[in-house]
DNA sequence: TCAATTCCCATGATATCCCATATTAACCCA
DNA sequence: TGGGTTAATATGGGATATCATGGGAATTGA
């Protein structure tokens, strides 16, 4: 899975276009899944979250085994899905910016790429600096228990 | 397994034609399954689900393993599988829509094409408006815990 | 033979591709 | 270490391709 990091600001042009840093595009062309990534909007933030196809293969399955196919409770979590959108970027590793999700996240002529664990969001660059302010000074790992290391191709447990 | 995304609004024409989105369209012709699909209505909704033929397959088998064969669970499960229909659509992308399914999902001269999990579902625009409305404002995936992620070709564990 | 369906071509709008350039970052060799 | 060279990146704009959609021609089938 992806592991992104950094933050990215670019310009929109006037055909929505924004370059998809190259940084995350080297990540994602790892899993070759032809220049394309998954953006979605954010359940919990002003901004839209995206990801790699693993990411959201990952959600898809989850759902598929807790819970009932055509259940109610499948309607609710499928009305995220619903919301997602697989995205191309083209060979200068620019993408068009679907104008709901502009207009969901008020992003006007410039976006900030902000790397969050194993996907990325995409902030207007004025709320994302909003958002950091009334949050506490210090960002920390408060709580948090370290898992075990992830086993790797070679093991065979 | 196709995963589609987004949400695509097409009109349909005086002789009952659609287009099924382009993006949709990509992602059926993966499984190289010339240019069809599966439409059924919906069990719980008053739209149609559709889906690749693979997904199809995935609920039969899904049936055969879970429920006792000559069994009232599974008539009643058969009875589904029966509504089916395979759809094949055009060179430029159209397909012409069953009556009883318009009338079933009440479709007059609009369709909305909503991505959900590895399918997607038709509505009249207005209805699906309508259950937007109706369920809680903000989508989201509140119990859900996140399964492993799938194993990949290269893993042999 | 007539109605319904399917095939084929046309069109405007939109999205994508391709080439160009300024700026920045990476590299290399003395 | 430094300074010059090269490569990569973000971005602009015109040309091209794709898409949804309309309508006529051809085909089917009762």
């Amino acid at each position: 899975m992806a592991l992104f990091t950094g933050k990215y600001e670019n310009k929109i042009d006037q055909k929505g276009r924004v370059s998809l840093p190259a940084d995350f595009r080297d990540l994602l062309s790892e899993n070759n899944d032809s220049r394309s990534f998954y953006i979605f909007p954010s359940p919990n933030l002003k901004c839209l979250e995206a990801s790699d196809k693993i990411f959201i293969e990952r959600i898809i399955d989850s759902i598929q085994h807790q819970v009932d196919i055509f259940s109610d409770q499948e309607v609710g979590h499928a009305r995220l899905i619903a919301e997602m959108r697989r995205i191309q970027y083209d060979s200068t590793g620019r993408f068009v910016m679907p104008s709901d999700f502009l207009a969901y996240a008020d992003i006007k002529n410039n976006a900030i790429f902000v790397a969050s664990l194993s996907r990325f969001q995409i902030w207007n660059p004025s709320h994302y600096r909003a958002h950091l302010d009334q949050q506490q000074s210090q960002p920390s790992f408060d709580g948090l228990k370290l898992q075990q290391p992830r086993l790797s191709k070679g093991d065979d447990r």
